[in-house]
DNA sequence: GGCACGCATGGACGACCGTCTATGCGAGGC
DNA sequence: GCCTCGCATAGACGGTCGTCCATGCGTGCC
């Protein structure tokens, strides 16, 4: 799979794109992006990224989230857990409470794919 | 701020955050950001539009995308409309061959919610 | 006009997601 | 020492996703 260099001479005038030596991001790292965009993927999780990032040091308790959010909390307590497999937030068990921390640098590597080289590539293809 | 400094009273030793007027981000404003990363959510995905924003202004054909990637033309077609239901691409089609084009404002705006913390944090509560 | 080709759609199927209720676990307060 | 409270987990269930194969549609070439 992914042998780029294994393509077989096209007939020149049924090609669409002159080169086909496109560089496609690795597997592994478009997983691990993947990963960061699914934790992403709903609107609860955004909601809750959004509130922590707007608390004090990126750092809140989530003990009134249920009744703001409309849901229950085991599915607050399923999203946290989503978000923080994903990388995306620390937990710290204070007292009886537990406390959510946003993880700033996985944001960031997100942040940088998204800032894609709009133009920058002129040695590709089509 | 306000009140982050000057914890009101302790005195329900109960409450772990003093404030509960927390604001969460509207909920459609949330789901339109959650479209677009579930747009995302999937690692051929995110490899087609690295592939799209490395090629020419942003603008390539899937001709030989299914190959590249180890998969079918229609599982590309489902991911290629996948990304253009999110807003994040657009389609053209160019003779027989359907040309698709990054659209940079798509991605700027999930771009700029990444760039945490976004609001005046100053009337959150915890 | 007929054929080949690129792309989209339909149907099928296994896997995962998001939500709930019910229950378990651990830490604090009286 | 027991009770309460906050959080996590288990189980269930409908919905969506990602992939395939088979087929339909539109365009360009001969």
């Amino acid at each position: 799979m992914t042998d780029l260099a294994a393509h077989p001479v096209p007939a020149a005038e049924d090609v669409c794109c002159p080169g086909t030596d496109c560089e496609l991001l690795p597997r592994q790292q478009a997983e691990e992006l993947a990963v960061v965009f699914r934790a992403l993927a709903d609107p609860t999780r955004v909601r809750l990224l959004q509130y922590l990032a707007g608390s004090d040091s990126g750092t809140a308790c989530a003990c009134h989230l249920p009744g703001a959010l409309g849901i229950t909390q085991p599915t607050l307590s399923f999203h946290m857990r989503k978000l923080h497999d994903a990388g995306l937030v620390d937990r710290e068990k204070r007292g009886r409470w537990v406390h959510y921390t946003v993880r700033p640098d996985a944001l960031e590597r997100a942040r940088s794919f998204l800032g894609l080289p709009p133009a920058g590539a002129e040695t590709r293809c089509c």
